[in-house]
DNA sequence: ATAATAATGATAATGATTATCATTATTGGG
DNA sequence: CCCAATAATGATAATCATTATCATTATTAT
């Protein structure tokens, strides 16, 4: 992977506008202050970046893909609602991904974990008025590590 | 939801059919034998069965989302190298959905986890002939929950 | 400095999914 | 049991996100 002007400012943008971007989003951003930078760089280097590990693609959200320049491990709460990204600075424990590579057989080098739900702000404006159909969406959640 | 065939079809469909297929699969297993029923209603049944909980959306493998008959709490271990889904029979802890309930403020109605890594299979086969560019990418697994 | 080649930008192409709309099927009253 | 209300369907157009193409430019190791 080489250097670039462009990849740089790609890196520095998805810093600043901090809220998880999509790489839409974020070409409409770095467009303002750079009008020579066309979509497919920004979507490349972003795809480039996160396969290197040194940005996170977070995908399952909406149709499209979001970006986080965390890298730490963490992982994300979605509102069912307002569809915002929340961080939760959390981490998995090695006995659990132990666990998995002793259920697969496999070899585990990356996991993704994200909640949904609703956020409070969403919770409070639709208290009473229920945005879902029926109870059957209420899911179970389950109980201790097996 | 109402009742229809269409309904019951790809319900059935997904079940027979196992391996976690996109809605695209689903569609040409079912064509084969009711070639009267459309891609736009294996869409919206598998969409609206999942909006239900009575079936599982899998997002974030590749492009296309796959389904999942099995609602039981399980989550996923995709092949970065083949893309072959497997099943991993495990529950997350009431503990840490309560911390992440807690760190959000929000509240969460249903998870979702992957791992990524290579499968048996194509580490076999890829001994010695690695398939990732450089090092960049053996990602930092987490230690112990925080 | 230069040759090899990776990155870029513009845009066409693709792939997955959703919207539209006229028609058909389901369902809960009467 | 029939009927009105309306949800579901199928065909297809439309949309949306993303990737491929390709000629040009920039980077880098030697």
């Amino acid at each position: 992977m080489r250097n670039s002007k462009q990849k740089d400012i790609v890196l520095l943008a998805l810093d600043e506008y901090r809220v998880h971007p999509t790489a839409e989003e974020l070409y409409k951003y770095i467009h303002q202050k750079h009008s020579d930078i066309g979509v497919a760089t920004v979507y490349r280097n972003l795809n480039k970046l996160s396969e290197k590990g040194l940005i996170k693609k977070i995908t399952g959200l909406d149709g499209s893909s979001h970006f986080d320049s965390c890298t730490e491990p963490h992982f994300h709460f979605i509102c069912d609602c307002c569809g915002k990204i929340y961080d939760i600075p959390m981490n998995i424990s090695n006995y659990l991904i132990s666990k998995a590579e002793e259920f697969t057989d496999c070899k585990i080098t990356s996991m993704d974990m994200s909640f949904r739900g609703l956020c409070r702000e969403c919770e409070d404006k639709h208290r009473g008025s229920p945005i879902f159909e029926d109870k059957e969406l209420e899911m179970l959640l389950a109980a201790g590590v097996t």
